[in-house]
DNA sequence: CTCCTTCCCTGGGAGC
DNA sequence: TGCTCCCAGGGAAGGA
């Protein structure tokens, strides 16, 4: 599933192969702009240079160039579980049987390379937006949290975040509005790393715990994008290569199996929250923190 | 404001 | 072999 390093990896794979090419073609498969018509979509983005890739949370922002008469232009993706936005060689044919079924956008590049969008689910969306026109932002995107790998996101910032809230850990973390960019796997290994149970109130952490928490997303969040990220069924970066961090998973998808924490005899379970699954070791992460012998 | 539920969509696996 | 059922899951919207 797209998360942080995958979109992350995405971003810096297709960096070098669009910035500075123009879109010359744009062929709309299947009607999934959010917030415009095909041919308007078409009208805007044909002819633009592309200036800038970036990621926000788990957001794809590709920085179209303004034209004369044509203002700049963000055209944002986002992925969801199975959506992959990726660059293809020209002439190159969909790469896989998914993408040659599920290819929903196409923008021919001046190089005759493509960058094609393709969604196996169609839970992914696309919306071209005027670039300092906050009202035409998708919501999810503009109501973002911090991001945690940038430096200004510090373990008193986590506090302050985690201080508000009474929900479970689990579902604060998957809050796009508390902190950008984690979702179902992160979550459950940051948690992990920390040694923290995912039903504890996000308002019950000791100040030592938020230190622990807030070293263990952004050491998870790191080691995932060095490895490319996790692919478990679809993912795959911006060149068609399948990322590594799944080997490297410690609880996320090892219901009944071993914990992976070295001389650890517990063994992973999974409980529900908020709808989502949640592995945890029960062992590693008990309910309450250990009552510490003080002195 | 916070929290909770429902819906969206397809492929793959389990079970019969 | 083929059928049904269920699960995976981020975000948007609506209700309490």
């Amino acid at each position: 599933m797209p998360e942080l390093p995958e979109v992350e990896t995405v971003c810096r794979t297709l960096r070098p192969r669009l910035v500075g090419r123009t879109v010359t073609g744009v062929r709309l498969l299947r009607p999934f702009v959010a917030n415009c018509a095909p041919a308007e979509f078409a009208e805007r983005v044909g002819g633009r240079r592309v200036e800038g890739v970036r990621r926000r949370g788990k957001y794809i922002v590709i920085e179209l160039g303004a034209s004369p008469g044509r203002p700049p232009d963000d055209l944002i993706f986002h992925l969801m579980m199975a959506g992959r936005l990726g660059h293809r060689p020209p002439g190159a044919a969909p790469p896989d049987p998914v993408e040659a079924k599920h290819t929903h956008a196409v923008f021919t590049l001046d190089d005759r390379s493509e960058l094609a969008w393709a969604d196996l689910r169609h839970f992914g969306r696309i919306h071209l937006v005027p670039r300092h026109q906050p009202e035409a932002i998708p919501p999810g995107l503009a109501a973002l949290g911090p991001e945690p790998l940038a430096a200004g996101f510090t373990a008193a910032r986590l506090a302050s975040i985690l201080r508000r809230r009474r929900a479970p850990l689990k579902l604060v973390l998957l809050d796009q509005a508390a902190v950008a960019g984690l979702g179902n796997i992160y979550a459950d290994e940051s948690l992990h790393r920390a040694g923290l149970h995912p039903l504890r109130p996000a308002c019950s952490l000791d100040p030592g715990e938020v230190r622990a928490l807030h070293r263990s997303l952004r050491a998870a969040l790191r080691e995932a994008i060095a490895s490319g990220g996790t692919t478990l069924r679809t993912y795959v970066d911006g060149e068609g290569r399948r990322g590594a961090f799944q080997a490297r998973l410690r609880v996320y998808g090892r219901t009944g199996k071993r914990c992976a924490r070295p001389g650890c005899e517990g063994t992973v379970e999974r409980v529900r929250v908020g709808g989502r699954s949640t592995h945890f070791c029960p062992l590693c992460q008990p309910p309450r923190t250990a009552v510490r012998n003080s002195r």
